[in-house]
DNA sequence: GTCTATACACCGATAGAC
DNA sequence: GTCTATCGGTGTATAGAC
């Protein structure tokens, strides 16, 4: 009797595929766009015929599922990344959280059309796949919380606005700043009004 | 020598068959999504079969592009509907505003997709039917320059605020009006932050 | 002149041989 | 597990019926 192996090698290695789907998934979503990715092309760049990728992901939607979480679950890491640095100060690290999630979100348009936008139709995200940004969403609020937004509408004002100012800035000025440019004084007014300390610039 | 008839029977009942072919569209868009919208659809449900409609249509994109120049035509109507009514007080002018085209986005999903997101992979629209959504645009930065708003970046502020309040109305809360009852206070929130004349009320 | 039938290339997905 | 073959669907091009 030898007992169950530590390693099962036929899973890890059919891990290290899923793992090398997704990543070409990646690849020509961001060189031809999100909607253009089609499972033939995925399937040639690995060797491989299209109907083959379906012994490791139940549907092209499933792909796009399973890059929905990493997407998100990557951005948790940044969080992690970024939270040593918050600063006492509310608006300064305001202005932090909303310029790291900002950067994230232009830096790949495809992932960010994924991640914030309903771009491909039919697509919505399995419960497992949602759970990262569900969790994004839920440390934000903790931390403007913890900021001294407490309110749920403020949160609610808050996410809009941040996401108002990505989405402009996407649609209208891709690769530019109009928008971006705009990120601190944004946060700063959202700051004004809550009444939080520190800073009172105008505009004229 | 008869000379030119003054109406022109061809091109009346050309026209007549485009109206109702974009009226279709609209209708399936409602119904089913505006991704979802097929040629052979809108042929079908006017006695049609797919390939006729390209005696009025050059593709189903040009379809689309005559549905968008439709859509912000007509927002230009209830612009020309609103402006009278539209306050001598800079804020509840901006109130009016804001609140109408909410409204407008939020009463047909298709519409606004197609307005003012990028959901049909591939549709650019013309600059023709681009020409009345610059109008909007347009009419829009007028105003508020007209009510005190005349830096451009603030104008930038204010259109990614509301259609940030849009989109995520849209996305989290279909129906409901979560966001929806948070716009008259980022309306006063702008406002403040420019130092525009009356109310300054603030949360807790 | 309008509309149709036909056909093509492409897509996601499935069945079954090996 | 990967293949070939195929299905039903799409947008679209074109030749020709009436």
């Amino acid at each position: 009797m030898l007992g169950k192996p530590v390693r099962d090698r036929k899973t890890e290695r059919q891990q290290a595929t899923r793992s090398e789907i997704l990543e070409t998934a990646w690849e020509i979503a961001r060189e031809k766009g999100l909607a253009e990715l089609t499972l033939r092309d995925v399937a040639a760049r690995i060797g491989m015929r299209a109907p083959s990728l379906y012994s490791y992901f139940a549907s092209k939607n499933a792909i796009y599922d399973a890059m929905y979480g990493q997407a998100w679950t990557r951005y948790l890491a940044v969080m992690d990344a970024i939270e040593p640095t918050l600063s006492r100060s509310p608006r300064a690290a305001l202005k932090t959280m909303a310029r790291t999630f900002f950067d994230y979100a232009v830096a790949d348009l495809a992932r960010h059309q994924l991640m914030n936008q309903r771009t491909i139709p039919g697509f919505v995200p399995s419960p497992e796949s949602y759970a990262p940004a569900v969790e994004v969403l839920e440390r934000g609020r903790v931390e403007l919380a913890r900021l001294g937004v407490q309110d749920a509408g403020a949160f609610d004002l808050f996410t809009a606005l941040l996401g108002g100012l990505i989405n402009a800035q996407q649609a209208n000025d891709p690769g530019g700043d109009r928008w971006a440019r705009l990120l601190d004084e944004a946060v700063d007014m959202f700051a004004d009004h809550l009444g939080l300390p520190e800073s009172t610039r105008r505009r004229a």
